[in-house]
DNA sequence: TATTGTTATACTCTATAACTATA
DNA sequence: TATAGTTATAGAGTATAACAATA
């Protein structure tokens, strides 16, 4: 348990983090802002997969989540089949075209953050790495599932009891 | 020098490292958005200054930053005097009330942060704060001073020399 | 009835450009 | 001419709510 002045510490480089964020930005396509770009990164590397895991992936809400997907999609990145086992539900698939423009996001990211860290070592651009996506789940940044009036009560009590769900990889749709 | 795969993940983790902040203001007061939360700290913290100089430490321009503080001082948490030494410059104080309205915003994010965060040794809570503030350091992540057109083609021969000036503590208005 | 996904709307944050008032 | 700060405008990201289609 770390003191306060650590904490508020954390607060306030969480708080300006973004401005790394925004400078990587700057650096992407015009026609590609960093939305579209974390889609076809999570794409990429978790292959196909339906609108709701996605969001989950992206830790915003699926409204969200659903404009970035037609900002790719209306621009050839990413293709939404309907799902056979589901009619209600849509399978995003990377085009080729989508990979090209994820190899080129890719390849200015890299640019310039081997640019910019170059005197990092492998270790601490690890640590950060890794402590990074270990707050995420301090946060269980995922956004709450929407839930019917009737199940909000039942879910709650179990949130509080089992925060860490983690079962997106077995959920069956419906 | 680090592996592309390495760069590839923490370009990711910078990406989605967002939701966590976006957490910490839900937990705000509605009156006192996140930005504004970044004013009253930075003042807390650095003591009195003028505009230009908080502007460099939100890492944000200074339009930005004038619309951030002129929400606080609406709310009577910013006083902003005009500097006898530079009538075109204001200095920016916090008032008793901004003074309570910090100690609240303080109160709420370190209550959130340790409740999260209990499983967190002291070392780790310290070295993600580090680490974070090191690649803002290594992004140089304030904004590019605004240049008349004359000037521009010395000052980036000099930013490409020098990019890390450090110099706000000395400079002297006008 | 509940869930998946889309769309409309609103709010926050940010940047650029035009403006003012001073230097 | 250059700088400090403000304001107007535009763009990106996000959340909530209402909705359509399907389960």
């Amino acid at each position: 348990m770390a003191a306060q002045a650590q904490y508020e510490e954390l607060a306030r480089q969480l708080s300006a983090i973004g401005a790394v964020k925004r400078h990587i930005g700057r650096t992407l396509p015009p026609a590609c802002p960093s939305g579209t770009a974390a889609v076809l990164t999570l794409l990429g590397r978790h292959g196909d997969m339906r609108m709701g895991k996605l969001a989950e992936l992206l830790a915003v809400d699926m409204s969200v989540t659903s404009r970035h997907v037609a900002h790719a999609a209306d621009r050839g990145w990413i293709e939404r089949s309907p799902d056979p086992a589901d009619k209600r539900s849509r399978i995003l698939r990377l085009t080729a075209s989508g990979q090209d423009q994820l190899d080129e996001l890719s390849r200015l990211t890299v640019e310039l953050l081997a640019e910019r860290l170059s005197d990092w070592s492998d270790d601490d651009v690890g640590r950060l790495t890794q402590l990074m996506a270990r707050i995420r789940e301090s946060f269980d940044c995922r956004p709450a599932p929407r839930l019917a009036p009737t199940t909000i009560a039942t879910a709650t009590a179990f949130a509080v009891a089992a925060p860490a769900v983690a079962d997106e990889t077995t959920r069956t749709p419906a």
